[in-house]
DNA sequence: AGCATCACAGATAGCGGTATCTATAGAAGA
DNA sequence: TCTTCTATAGATACCGCTATCTGTGATGCT
């Protein structure tokens, strides 16, 4: 009696080759291609495997093969445009090179990294790409270290988008924009409006990516001689509502404050709301700068002036970086980042534009 | 000679068994945690892995074992605000169920979608939920219907996520919400308001989602006996750029609109920028309303009356009901949406409201 | 003491592919 | 004509894990 697949079953190769009569190594070459197999059994086989509905077993093959056509990416969670601009870029060019994308979110939460990037070395991922910035202590630069080497041993490689390598010498891949850079640029355009009295909005403490962008913050003040006030900066959340509450109190204790730079372009979404619940009008009353230049910043009123990264770019070059290694391959990139003036920076009402 | 893991290679249970000096399968039962180990043992085989770095090879287990905890699903565009959302609701669900994420995105190509479901099957995802609209061809619903016995016949479910099952009878579970009660109670809101020329603009012709929704403002015109007027209806995209350039268009040629109805937030975005642009005060001149009620909804100026799509939810019914199975469990959810009153609608300048 | 019962650990056989070697025709060359 | 290729297909041995069966001392019971 001919085996067939009984129902709830998917067939094997097995199952195409007593159809096709013949042997499972010639199906399996028919299916992968690399490896001539005359025309005519070609079609017998084809012909099976269309009979069958016959579709591989990743599984099995990437065991035997040991290749997963597998990328990995962790964010902190997928709804926040910052992410899904990146998630769409690492997408694209993951399936452009033929890779499956695995998708996992840590909410934050820096014990839930550590499980499913353990996750990922299970899923025996060719790349895992950490996305958003990086906890600023030892223990955190330690583990990610640490994942970098077993991921290394493993055949894998750990990419960093958005975030600097924590040591000098790790197996890893970088992938970055230049957040001192930028908020140097926009921190030195509120500067040349008039401003002196600015507030950065939203800063996580200890995260790289802030701690990178108050330095650049804090380079332009100094550079304009404009002493800093460590009061003006303002610890919080990367969300509207953060933004939201750090601005009203922020009115509140420091109303001679002029201009906003908020953390990010949710943040500052959350400003512009809070001001304009105070009947503060902007850039009129007070100026606010956001930082990402995602697609709200255009629809907010004012149009928001921001930094522009290139997020989808961002994503591409990860994949990129971490599919092609070799000889003289680069393994570090640095994007650029510009600002793009709207409407909500003006000089400050009595301002004295030097 | 003690065989040690070489290099580049990752440990096996043959490596730890070895180590710990005993047999491949007690160390399996260890990992796998559903058998009794003495413990004495246990230790001795926790103590080989954490030696070794062990980490199970997921494709080997998932061969072996014939059960992959993957879930795959498959979204237009992961940016669109709205398949964010609901991916989150998908991966909160998934990951609580101890499931992972494959992601896949189809630019709204159908040829790639077919391509990506053949991918899942690959991968033999336990399910794969389709986000999003469909398109109402005949060759579209055939296709999904054979996608949905092609999945239940290799033991996987497809789950359709936002949008009807195509025919009766189909191995797939359905989580949708009303679209045609939504568009039909904005719609009414609107009529009650006075306005009686509504323009519905970014109809994407032939899809599902859109369709329902022209249905329900049209079943809302027919119950207030207000004539429908096909030219008020205006085909486009989903995006801003559609809302912005629909809506220049329809300035031009029915400027005697008093409210438009944005197929989706995105769109109402678009329109509000284009109505901004040519000095048309909302909601004073003109009324809008859209529909999704994502984030950057009350962002908006005017904050956007809207309804509200729960997306998340969606997400995590349709992971819920691919994952339980049974005599008895469901396999279609209707979820409920109501509309959200901000800012953007009031009567016409001359209304006379009943 | 004598035997059934446990609680645990090992042996074995695949899961569904691929790498690698071997076998066998027919074509080509001497 | 006989050997040597070359093109094609088959056989075999894993990849790393789990299901399932078998073995064995220690324990409980009469």
């Amino acid at each position: 009696m001919p085996r067939r697949p009984e129902r709830g079953k998917r067939p094997t190769l097995a199952d195409v080759a007593e159809r096709a009569g013949v042997s499972a190594m010639t199906v399996s070459r028919v299916v992968s291609g690399n490896y001539p197999v005359a025309p005519p059994t070609r079609a017998k086989v084809l012909r099976a495997m269309k009979d069958l509905d016959y579709v591989v077993n990743a599984h099995a093959r990437s065991l035997a093969a040991t290749t997963t056509k597998t990328v990995a990416f962790v964010v902190d969670d997928v709804t926040g445009p910052f992410f899904a601009l990146i998630a769409r870029g690492v997408e694209h060019q993951a399936s452009s090179e033929g890779r499956l994308c695995l998708l996992c979110t840590t909410h934050g939460d820096p014990e839930r990294e550590l499980a499913v990037v353990e996750l990922m070395r299970e899923q025996r991922a060719e790349a895992v790409i950490l996305v958003g910035g990086a906890w600023d202590t030892a223990t955190y630069a330690e583990r990610t270290a640490a994942f970098a080497r077993a991921l290394e041993k493993s055949g894998s490689r750990l990419v960093l988008c958005g975030r600097p390598a924590p040591e000098e010498g790790l197996p890893v891949s970088t992938v970055e924009y230049d957040n001192e850079g930028a908020a140097y640029a926009m921190t030195s355009h509120l500067l040349a409006n008039g401003h002196r009295r600015i507030a950065y909005v939203g800063r996580a403490v200890g995260l790289s990516t802030t701690d990178e962008r108050v330095a650049g913050y804090r380079r332009a003040h100094a550079d304009h001689a404009v002493g800093f006030d460590p009061s003006l900066v303002r610890a919080g959340e990367f969300t509207r509502e953060s933004g939201t509450a750090l601005t009203e109190a922020l009115v509140e204790e420091r109303p001679d404050v002029t201009a906003v730079f908020a953390a990010t372009d949710m943040v500052a979404a959350g400003v512009l709301a809070a001001l304009r619940r105070r009947g503060v009008r902007v850039p009129e009353d007070v100026s606010v700068a956001g930082f990402d230049d995602i697609p709200l910043a255009s629809d907010l009123t004012p149009a928001l002036t921001t930094v522009h990264v290139p997020h989808e770019q961002l994503g591409r070059e990860a994949v990129r970086l971490a599919l092609h290694r070799g000889p003289g391959a680069e393994d570090r990139v640095m994007l650029g980042t510009h600002i793009v003036i709207r409407d909500s920076v003006a000089p400050p009402r009595a301002a004295v534009v030097p």
